[in-house]
DNA sequence: AACAAATGTGAGCGGTGCTCTTGCTTTACG
DNA sequence: CGTAAAGCAAGAGCACCGCTCACATTTGTT
């Protein structure tokens, strides 16, 4: 099992650290690796803390020393899976020239979906159907949640900047229905730096959700069994690509 | 709450119908409605059988002389769903015009998103992320299953034989990866009618997709809240057209 | 050494899916 | 018509779950 974790340390305390502080810590990493290994194996619905707990060789009412709730235990798993998959896509989209709009969108592309074929029970954690009665709070999940979608705004924004936008009428795009349904997003922070307007934002969503989408259908079966998820997701990676990529020479 | 149900009865057996046999019938149909109304208020994933047997007047025990367990409730509930997505579907798409090729897949994706939005839990059950430890019996799900797929290839036949069909170079698609990926599919008995070529149906499979995940997208709210998810929908939906369906005058 | 905080322990509450046995009632058949 | 078979309601019980509480123990600090 690999560590799957990469949450940036923001306070990195010199303090001292006494024996109690290190083995809490100890034991709450601890849990949280058991834990991921019971969702890695029978899926989050199947995720008990007694299981952990009894894995850990404490009693069952002990784990709650370290953690809240199995709500509280979930939410941990969501924001590592969140990081876990924005390090990988970031990555590998890190490793690409900055100046290749095509392969950058390809980079993120496959490493989503490589991450989520890999951490299927991860993947449908975040992606999936959201767990009843429970909301993941959105100050822990925001930061990690929208990591990937910065990177794709970042990229958006410099194909733009390129000149080698898609035409939206080519995607059949109307403006004013561009406007009303993503303009007020505009005003997040996440936008600031950008010029793009409401109808490249849709173009960006356009391709994001049939990227997604793709994933989504291979790791959960939606189409049943298919000859090779492979190519299939390589095709529709190219269709997603050209919903904001418009072809070299254009 | 609405019927919901509307699988075709294949075996309208005459028969008297004994006392016993009625009763029978009648607390089936109860416990499945029941099952459905705690569906649709707390999800899958709270679905309790004690509860049903509870809000039905009956022992906790008592319900799996009708229901052999939770799971096979499940099952009815996923198949009763797919029937209720694709009636709701059909009804919509041949209320429009045979030869009104994007009508037809403007119909076919808004009754989708309305469907789901009217109904999450249950669009969460066919296509949120699978219950673990659970797999739907492919035997009673493929036909229902299939079923808005099979309106789906029958559209994209049509507008092939209409020499509508967008330029697959359009979508970056390559031959060779089409046919890989989706090729053999091409032998089902869904295509048999129909004169589709791997290519062809990799553009409808990124269409299905796109528009999918439009959909699932909204009802999971992956993207956080969105100022307004009609008008976004509309865009995505007319994306996923385009991938499809060639403008007219072209 | 003394004290308070952190931690470990076990019992217990109400909930779940599911099985089994015990009677009772309805149905079907000779 | 009577009897045997099949269907059914009811309850006890098993193992599991999340979670709480009172209590004992350990530990770090003053």
């Amino acid at each position: 099992m690999d560590p799957l974790t990469a949450s940036p340390d923001p306070d990195a305390t010199a303090a001292p650290l006494g024996k109690r502080a290190r083995n809490r810590l100890a034991v709450e990493a601890d849990i949280l690796r058991v834990a991921r290994e019971h969702l890695a194996t029978d899926g989050a619905a199947a995720l008990s803390l007694r299981a952990v707990a009894r894995d850990l060789g404490m009693v069952s009412s002990g784990i709650y020393r370290y953690v809240e709730s199995r709500d509280e235990l979930l939410t941990r798993l969501i924001v590592d899976s969140y990081w876990s998959l924005a390090t990988a896509v970031r990555t590998a989209h890190d490793a690409t020239p900055v100046d290749d709009l095509e392969g950058r969108w390809d980079a993120i592309g496959r490493a989503l979906r490589s991450w989520a074929v890999g951490h299927p029970h991860d993947f449908a954690l975040i992606y999936g159907s959201p767990v009843p009665d429970y909301e993941a709070p959105a100050e822990r999940t925001e930061e990690p949640g929208t990591a990937v979608l910065v990177l794709l705004v970042a990229l958006l924004d410099d194909v733009r900047r390129a000149g080698r936008l898609t035409a939206p009428d080519r995607l059949g795009l109307v403006a004013v229905h561009a406007e009303a349904g993503v303009g007020a997003l505009l005003e997040a922070p996440m936008f600031a730096a950008t010029e793009l307007d409401a109808v490249t934002l849709t173009q960006g969503l356009a391709a994001w959700t049939l990227l997604l989408g793709s994933v989504t259908s291979e790791v959960f079966a939606q189409l049943g069994p298919v000859p090779d998820g492979r190519a299939l997701f390589e095709c529709l990676l190219a269709a997603s690509r050209r919903c904001v990529i418009a072809p070299a020479g254009d």
